[in-house]
DNA sequence: AAGTTTATGCGTACGTTATACGCAGAAGTA
DNA sequence: TACTTCTGCGTATAACGTACGCATAAACTT
C-alpha cells in the first residue's frame, strides 16, 4: 500500500452507486439514472451522434453545465449510457451444458447489440468493469463453471464472444446505416458493396478475391441468417471442446 | 442496370487511383498521398485526437481548406490514413500450411497494429473496400486456398481473425493509454484493473468472478505474453480443423 | 438564532472543431 | 482573346465540450 493508494475513479464509484451525499448543500434535483436514461432516450432515437451535453440537458428540461454536477465528463456519461443499455444479463439456464449457454449467451447478445446499434459505436477507453458489463461477464463464466478450462481459459473465451459478437453487430449496423442513408433496402446495400467489389478489386492482382467473387458468394442475400457470425462462433466452440477433451485424455 | 446506377464513391475512386485529372485549372500543389501521409504523421506522433483539418494542414504548410480539393470529408481522409497505415501485407511463405499461414497472418496484423494504435481507434463506418484492405483478405484467403472450406466460410474466418485481434490490439492499448496516462507501468495499470475488480465485484453478487479473482488469474502480469489473445485464436484454428476434418470424413 | 460550510443550478465565456461559400488567379481550350 | 475549369484559401458559421464563478439552498456548528 505505499504508491498504489489510488482511489476508486468518479464514475465508477457513480456506476456502483458508492456515491455518498453529505446532506448538505441544496438538494439535487436530478439523479444520475434520469441523466443517463435522457442519454439512452436520444441515443436510441437520433443515433450516438445526436447525443450532445446540450441535446441531453434540454431533453431534462435543465441548462448544459448542470450535468456536470454529476457527471466528470461526457465521455463518463457515455460509459454509463452503455451499462444502463446493456442491462442485466439472463438468467442462468438450468439443465444447458457449457456449449448450448455460451451459444445463447451470443444470440441473446447480439440481439441486445442489434436493438441498440450506437452501443456499439461508444469508443471504449478502459475494460470492461461497471456492473452490468461485470453481471455479464459473470454469467458467461458461470456458464463455464463446470467445464475442464482454467480461469484464464475462461477469460479468454468470454473476450472472443464479446469481441465476435460486437464486431458483428457493428459490421451490420453499418450496413444498416449505409442502407438507411441512401434510402435503399439492406439486401440492396450488402448488392451494393458485392458490385463495389467487383468493379475494384481485379481478379489478377487479386486472385483469391477473384475466386470468391466468381464463387457467388456475395450474391445471395442471405444477410439475415447471421451466417458468417455462428460460423465463426460455432467454429470457436468446436476449438474449446476439442481443447477440454485433449486436455482430459492427455 | 436500372435503379443501381450508382458510380462509385470519390474516396474509393481516389483510394484506387481512379481520378482522372481534366489538365484544365492550376496544377495542384498537394498530392492526395501527401495529405494523407500528413495525417499518419500526425496521429503516429500525437495521437488520433490530434488529428485536425487545421492541424494536418499546417503540416503541410496550407490553408485548412485546400484539404478539402483532395478529401471530401475528415472522414474519408480517416479511411485513406488507415489504408495508408496497414500498407501491402507480407508476401506468401511457400511451403506454410493454412494453419501456419493464419497464425502468422495474426501475428503479423497485431504486430502491425501494436506499431500504430491509432489504426483501431478510427471509427469504422464500412465494410472494408480500400486496396491494402483488399489485399490482406486476399492475403488471408490465399492461405486458405487449399482447404476443404467453402468460400463463405473462408472469408467468415478472415472477419474473425481480424476481429480477434483488432480487438486485442484495442483492449492492450487503452491499457497502455491508462499506463501512459497515469505515468506508470503497463504492468501497474493491469494490477490497478484486478485491485478495481476486487474493490468492486461482490463475490457473492458475482459468485463466477469471484472465483476468477480468487484464482489468482488475474494476478500474475504476464501481459506481454499475449496469452489470452493466443488461445483466442488457437481455439478457433482448432475448430477450423475439426471442421474440416468433419466435412472429409462425414 | 446566527454564522459557517458545502453543494447545487446555471449564465457566461472560451477554445476547437468541421466545413459551406465565394473569390482571385492559374492553366488549359476554342 | 475569350471562355472554361480547377486551385488555394480567407472568411464565416454552427456546434461542440467544458472551465469558471456567482447566487442560493440546505444542513451543521455554536
Amino acid at each position: 500500500m505505499s504508491e498504489s493508494e489510488v482511489g476508486i475513479p468518479p464514475v465508477l464509484a457513480a456506476a456502483w452507486g458508492l456515491r455518498e451525499r453529505s446532506g448538505k448543500g441544496p438538494r439535487p434535483g436530478l439523479t444520475l439514472e434520469r441523466i443517463v436514461a435522457a442519454g439512452v432516450k436520444v441515443a436510441a432515437s437520433e443515433g450516438l451522434g445526436a447525443v450532445s451535453m446540450a441535446r441531453v440537458a434540454s431533453e431534462l428540461g435543465v441548462a448544459t453545465m448542470s450535468l456536470y454536477r454529476y457527471v466528470r465528463a461526457k465521455d463518463d456519461l457515455l460509459d454509463l449510457m452503455v451499462d444502463a443499455a446493456i442491462g442485466q444479463p439472463p438468467p442462468r439456464q438450468p439443465g444447458e451444458d457449457w456449449r448450448a449457454g455460451l451459444t445463447r449467451f451470443a444470440h441473446t447478445y447480439l440481439a441486445l447489440l442489434r436493438g441498440q446499434p450506437w452501443v456499439v459505436r461508444v469508443p471504449i477507453g478502459t475494460p470492461p468493469i461497471t456492473p452490468n458489463q461485470i453481471a455479464w461477464m459473470d454469467h458467461g463464466l458461470e456458464i463455464m463453471r463446470d467445464t475442464a478450462l482454467a480461469h484464464h481459459e475462461r477469460l479468454s473465451a468470454m473476450m472472443t464472444i464479446s469481441a465476435l459478437t460486437r464486431n458483428w453487430a457493428l459490421l451490420t449496423a453499418d450496413i444498416d446505416a449505409a442502407a438507411r442513408g441512401g434510402g435503399i433496402s439492406t439486401e440492396q446495400a450488402m448488392a451494393g458493396y458485392a458490385r463495389l467489389l467487383k468493379l475494384l478489386a481485379d481478379p489478377v492482382r487479386f486472385p483469391a478475391v477473384g475466386d470468391l467473387i466468381a464463387s457467388g458468394a456475395l450474391d445471395n442475400p442471405d444477410e439475415p441468417a447471421d451466417d458468417d457470425f455462428e460460423f465463426g462462433i460455432a467454429r470457436f466452440l468446436d476449438g474449446l471442446e476439442a481443447h477440454m477433451t485433449r486436455r482430459k485424455d492427455g
